[in-house]
DNA sequence: CGCAAACCTTAACATAGGTTGTTGCTGCCC
DNA sequence: GGGCAGCAACAACCTATGTTAAGGTTTGCG
């Protein structure tokens, strides 16, 4: 296997075509879509693109960006303390979006790109799914809705890995929650994906020092738990890493 | 200075009448609403209310409540581990909203009453902000989409403080956050407010051991930034506390 | 009035995780 | 081809926070 750079920077993409992908399959999977609302996803993903490199700044603390979809590569919402100690509070993944429809508050973090990024704009998608009878919604503004209430739920979820998980606990929970989605975009295998991330990432997301991200993937390693290294994991025990990270599976839509 | 109980459970009320208060400050801060719209509020709060007693359940984890409104006392939303680690993900205190109108997802953390608790049924509320003008929304939609949009914003200060900071700045974040939010109810002087939290409850909404809230608590005594007593807190410092937490107030509605 | 429960406080000790610093590997660029 | 940058790995040491256990205080209640 070669040995993908951890920080490939921009070098490889999507296979021209797939970027569709991941956003069509995701609120494919949140409320059934016409066919009509799927070409609008995929003409959307087809418009005029904005490209950024690895760590470009998609918005900044305080903006109020109009909606925008993450096509390919990762990004992150993250926020910095005065004295330099930065806080991700999201992972986005292809298939996320990333603004907000109008009435909406000064983002209280920075979006960030983790890997080159391609981002499409949402506002015709946004624009589509809600002007129409507003509390029954049609499927596309179902499906907008429901990825917006499964943030908040991989909020929650963050908010209890920091709070009361251990090192160990939280790095299983953290992989658990990529896997689980980029599956829903596509992007996973049965137990193996590509991680693009640094240590140092890591550690911002797990509050925990790169230090000890590094012992703590060690000892998971050495527990046969996982494989990582060149940027691919693979998840060996599912089940056993599901019981360590007391994971539960993120809800679909219900009503 | 009466001593008050940390724990009142259901001992005093509000003043009979100042119910609708709250909800009615905290929307009419959120955006303008009409007189219509006031009152409308005003009748919610009136009609007929569901009270819990401290600990009692609001709702349970997984389920998909129907809006509610807090009109008074203090919940919280908290979630549980296997081996009974808690964590409080959200505080909700009075004019705050709890569960969702309906395409909803399970939500991931049951709703506890911290103190007795008064609930107004805000579906006649949701009902008559959102089945209007989709896009551009009434002034009760705006206010309703504000607060659920302020509630995000407050998961991700939580997320930056049981992430990167210390117990020391936690708690000075935690203490301006609910100051600034009792405030906008209308239950908030200047420097001080009622904060009928045990140590207890304090530590599993910082992530923290009973032991450790004391001696921080203790410990920010000492300094004088605060005086903390029979369920009254007083900030002496505010500008201290705020630039220990590296506070930022709650932004409100921009468009 | 006196007891019991719930809560706060303190101390002594244990440990997860932070900090600092070094090493070595890999790919990249001049 | 040598030096440089970015990253993973590892070690030694330090500190914030957790744990256990014990007393003290307040509140509520019989």
């Amino acid at each position: 296997m070669l040995p993908v750079r951890l920080h490939p920077g921009g070098s490889e993409g999507p296979p021209p075509g797939a970027e569709a992908q991941p956003l069509q399959r995701r609120l494919g999977r949140l409320a059934s879509l016409s066919p009509a609302e799927m070409a609008m996803i995929a003409e959307a993903c087809r418009g005029p693109l904005r490209e950024l490199p690895a760590r470009g700044e998609i918005h900044p603390e305080g903006a109020c960006p109009p909606p925008a979809a993450l096509v390919s590569g990762w990004a992150c919402r993250i926020r910095m303390l005065a004295d330099g100690r930065r806080q991700i509070v999201a992972f986005l993944l292809p298939g996320d979006l990333i603004g907000r429809p109008p009435p909406c508050l000064p983002a209280p973090c920075a979006a960030l790109a983790l890997t080159r990024v391609l981002l499409a704009d949402a506002q015709p998608l946004f624009a589509a799914g809600f002007t129409e009878h507003p509390p029954t919604q049609t499927g596309l503004g179902r499906a907008l809705r429901a990825a917006e209430l499964q943030e908040e739920v991989l909020l929650r979820d963050q908010v209890v890995r920091l709070g009361r998980q251990t090192a160990y606990e939280r790095l299983a929970s953290l992989l658990l929650e990529l896997r689980q989605r980029l599956e829903t975009a596509g992007l996973a295998q049965q137990r193996g994906f590509a991680l693009p991330l640094t240590q140092e990432v890591l550690a911002d997301a797990l509050g925990l020092s790169v230090v000890h991200v590094n012992r703590t993937v060690q000892q998971m390693r050495r527990d046969r738990l996982i494989e990582l290294r060149g940027g691919q994991v693979i998840i060996l025990q599912p089940e056993a890493l599901r019981s360590v990270a007391d994971w539960q599976d993120i809800p679909g839509l219900r009503d």
